[in-house]
DNA sequence: CAATATATTCAACAAGCGTTGAATATACAA
DNA sequence: TTGTATATTCAACGCTTGTTGAATATATTG
């Protein structure tokens, strides 16, 4: 009761368009793609969610704001726990990922998909525009006010190019393209979130420190 | 004379197919699209570089090889400046970044156009495995080992790890979003190449000092 | 049960797709 | 100039696309 799914196989159109759209994109993939991997008639995503743009957004918007609300929530309680006193970086930064590390640590695939999805939208210049101002800009900017309370000397534009490249660093993890795994010969997994965000939040965070660092 | 170009026409082409395909994707672009861009006919494009694919295959390889040649250039280059001695971290990275800059610098808009492509391909699950090993692979192995030089005690896991931040971080820098723009009210922006290199170069060094020292 | 709302399929449409063969224009060699 | 190779356009093909209205099945409610 007080489900909001409206059925089934309008839950299963959303999880193979999002499988599909994070791997071939948004005009890669067709509506009769979707429907047959879903075991559905093609008119049957256009009854639910309308056009074929409408339908993105829907997959979109799905856990979006899960994401938005659980990212919002681990920055708060990183802020209590050390209430008064600074938050270090690495604890804002660690704040900052690990809502994406729990997603991919419950092991749900729809999850690992949606993060490929939002790596997709994030490097697209047509998505990136229309989609990450809604749900995803406010909690960045809230990120990025902690990372001035953190550095206070430092100067606004390097705190954001130094979050822009955290951001392609994390963009391209999500996306999990599986370079790393050719490239070090099976020594690194694109799928092991563990070990890229572990290394990632010392990385990004002896980064800002050098590049803040030594301000008038 | 002894050119290899096979007309005007046929470079135009190039030219448009470069721009769209790096804004929109492979799929998100038609034949009718970039003939029409180019004012040429659409039966042309196929005549010179057959089918669709064949001509997404022949923009990518125009540039490929006048970068990757570009880049061992320079890093042979700096490698013979500080000859015996070992190299920085610092001029390692700045031999593997300069040849994009340069390209940036040349103000010619193909180049950043095609820089953007790379982006796509760099993030695209699909394109990253077919276009990559081909001309870049070997050139990423060069500026690995030269890491590996710099950071001998370092496992090899953590420097293929932090080289994948690298790579990220540059991807969405080429990928010119818009997004730091929005984010930083207008205070830095996403064509000013000079700003995003300047601070990488520091960013990453650290990053991997950080990540790499300490080992047994 | 009947009646009604929701969910799903079927069939079809107009438009756009990549690609091709033949026709025409242009450049170049003899 | 004539002949030949290259470049370019024209017209059309078979196929796929997103979307829709009518028909049918299923669930919900009275």
């Amino acid at each position: 009761m007080s489900k909001k799914v409206k059925s089934e196989k309008s839950e299963r159109i959303l999880d193979v368009a999002e499988e599909l759209f994070a791997r071939h994109g948004y005009d890669g993939v067709t509506m009769r793609q979707i429907a047959t991997k879903a075991e559905v008639d093609v008119a049957l995503a256009s009854y639910h969610f309308g056009k074929k743009e409408d339908l993105f957004h829907a997959v979109f918007h799905r856990r979006a704001e899960i994401l938005s609300v659980s990212r919002r929530e681990v920055l708060m309680a990183s802020q209590q726990q050390t209430d008064g006193g600074k938050q270090t970086l690495e604890q804002i930064i660690e704040a900052f990922l690990l809502p994406l590390k729990l997603a991919q640590e419950s092991h749900d695939p729809g999850w690992r998909n949606y993060m490929a999805l939002l790596a997709y939208i994030m490097t697209s210049p047509v998505w990136n525009e229309v989609l990450m101002p809604d749900v995803f800009d406010k909690r960045v900017n809230e990120f990025i006010d902690a990372l001035k309370e953190a550095l206070p000397n430092a100067k606004i534009e390097d705190i954001h190019w130094c979050y822009h490249y955290v951001s392609g660093a994390l963009a391209l993890t999500l996306a999990q393209t599986g370079r790393i795994d050719r490239l070090s010969a099976g020594k690194c997994l694109s799928s092991d979130f563990d070990a890229a965000y572990n290394r990632m939040i010392p990385f990004v965070a002896a980064g800002f420190r050098e590049v803040c660092k030594a301000q008038s």
